[in-house]
DNA sequence: TGAAATGTTGGGGCG
DNA sequence: ACGCCCCAACATTTC
């Protein structure tokens, strides 16, 4: 009565052999092992990955090809139609069974459904393990009306519920030898180069190559890292950025090369085995709740499908935002004559990242000094972000344009010479990514306009816009929408 | 997870 | 000694 028939594992978002539930289950059921990874260049999908997360996930395929051949059941990558490429697949090996980890965006949940309907009628059962979050979106609402619409009661309910599961081990490498072995065709390293998952571009990819390694094992390097010597003083270093005070996980978390759970775990072991009471601690706790704006985004986005491309508060329906290709273009290539902004911006360029502080100040400039839509803006993050996650970023800049849920007031207009001052105090930043500017002192750094007159004219440009100017007309923006909501309260 | 405008206070220079 | 002004420094309000 035993099955002895091969189950399929079905990658895409977990990219990674720990803690991933759906490889464990099918270590355990005792059977023939078949990872798989398909990639559908023709897929019907409303936010296909963009050029820097494709990079990422060229390169971390490539080790996750390679760490699954070491470990006993060799990656098999496959091109097509997802439902049709998994059912050619089963009926060749006499699979009846595909385990994959759930992808928490809805349209992904949606096709998944699909998927699994299409291979039922052909007599293929899939099974969906819990993903990428720390706590069900479902099963948190339970007993409440209406999604957790503020970040802070959200969080606290979460740090209230029992702690999300342990993280899984590694599983023992299948006793039972892998799938048959026609299945085995070119290398995985010859199909990725095939596959042209990464685009071209001027410039290269070399700055990305410079700055990172994908694949699980850097990802817990990364992760060991941070613990040893970031994670004691994220709260006083995190908004540095000249610094590398932040832990530069996203990329692997959103490629599921760490599960967040284990991300939780490692810190939240960390504060119980070394308590301090004190500063340490509360960097930790202010770390794990940068875990929690991702959950609560994540939440979000399940409950608000609309998230990436409209504003959440309907108010901001009628603001008179409007795209500017000049000024869009200007922004994009780190050209707004706004020292911060601009080395924000050829940070993403040439790096693939950018820190999150000035995520914030480049954001708002575009929305607030600049009046483009923040979708605008959304899109080029998209693109140029080795960690692009829909939620994160779709949220991320409702709230810097003020019209998402528990957003930052719209008032709330950084200044860009003022971020730069108190955030990049030497300017470190700003000479690294804005070499014209490298020789000025500290004190004109940030405000290269003011140098005096003798001094050779610099290659760069004067500012786009002028600070206090664009500030009153953001403002007079903002005054022209509708009051909020108060009739509501009547 | 701001910044600017406005208000208040207190010390010191000065007639 | 006294009142007056100036203006940091800080606090509050407003956008």
């Amino acid at each position: 009565m035993s099955d002895k028939t091969p189950i399929i594992v079905w990658f895409r978002r977990d990219l990674r052999l720990s803690d991933h539930p759906a490889l464990s289950a099918a270590v355990e059921a005792g059977r023939p092992l078949i990872p798989v990874y398909i990639h559908d260049p023709d897929a019907d999908d409303p936010w296909p990955t963009g050029a820097a997360g494709r990079w990422w996930l060229r390169h971390s395929l490539a080790h996750l090809a390679d760490a699954l051949a070491a470990w006993g059941a060799p990656l098999l990558l496959r091109q097509g139609p997802e439902a049709a490429t998994l059912a050619d697949l089963a009926a060749s090996c006499g699979a009846r069974a595909v385990f994959c980890n759930q992808v928490a965006e809805p349209w992904r949940q949606a096709q998944d459904i699909a998927v699994s309907e299409s291979l039922a009628r052909r007599g293929v059962g899939m099974a969906f393990f819990s993903g990428s979050v720390l706590f069900d979106p479902e099963r948190l609402m339970a007993g409440r009306e209406r999604p957790w619409a503020i970040f802070a009661p959200f969080w606290r309910r979460c740090l209230s519920l029992p702690p999300p599961n342990r993280p899984l081990p590694v599983p023992s490498a299948p006793a039972t030898p892998p799938g048959p072995a026609a299945l085995s065709g070119p290398s995985p390293h010859a199909l990725l180069d095939a596959w042209r998952l990464v685009p071209e571009r001027p410039g290269g990819w070399d700055g990305l190559a410079a700055a990172w390694t994908p694949g699980e094992a850097a990802a817990q390097a990364r992760l060991s890292a941070f613990l040893d010597d970031t994670a004691s003083d994220y709260q006083q270093q995190r908004d540095r950025v000249d610094r590398p005070g932040t832990s530069c996980l996203s990329p692997s978390l959103h490629w599921g090369e760490l599960s967040v759970r284990q991300v939780w775990h490692a810190v939240s072991d960390s504060l119980e085995r070394e308590p301090d009471g004190g500063a340490d601690d509360a960097s930790r706790r202010a770390f794990l709740r940068q875990l929690g704006w991702r959950e609560f985004s994540t939440h979000l986005l399940h409950h608000a499908p609309e998230l990436p491309s409209r504003p959440l508060n309907p108010r901001f329906g009628a603001f008179p935002s409007q795209s500017d290709p000049n000024a869009l273009a200007a922004w994009q290539q780190g050209r707004t004559g706004y020292p911060l902004v601009d080395a924000a911006m050829r940070q993403m360029r040439e790096t693939g990242w950018m820190h999150n502080r000035l995520r914030m100040v480049a954001a708002s400039f575009l929305v607030k000094h600049l009046l483009v839509p923040w979708q605008d803006g959304a899109a080029w993050f998209w693109d140029g972000l080795v960690d692009a996650d829909l939620a994160n970023n779709s949220a991320s800049w409702q709230w810097v344009a003020g019209c998402g849920t528990d957003a930052a007031p719209f008032f709330r207009i950084f200044n860009p010479v003022l971020q730069g001052r108190r955030f990049d105090p030497e300017g470190a930043l700003v000479r690294r990514f804005v070499p014209e500017l490298a020789s000025l002192a500290a004190a004109h750094l940030h405000e290269p306009w003011r140098v005096g007159r003798g001094t050779p004219p610099l290659q760069y440009p004067p500012p786009l816009v002028d600070h206090s100017w664009a500030r009153q007309r953001a403002l007079a923006a903002f005054r022209s929408l509708r009051p909020e909501a108060e009739s509501e309260s009547l």
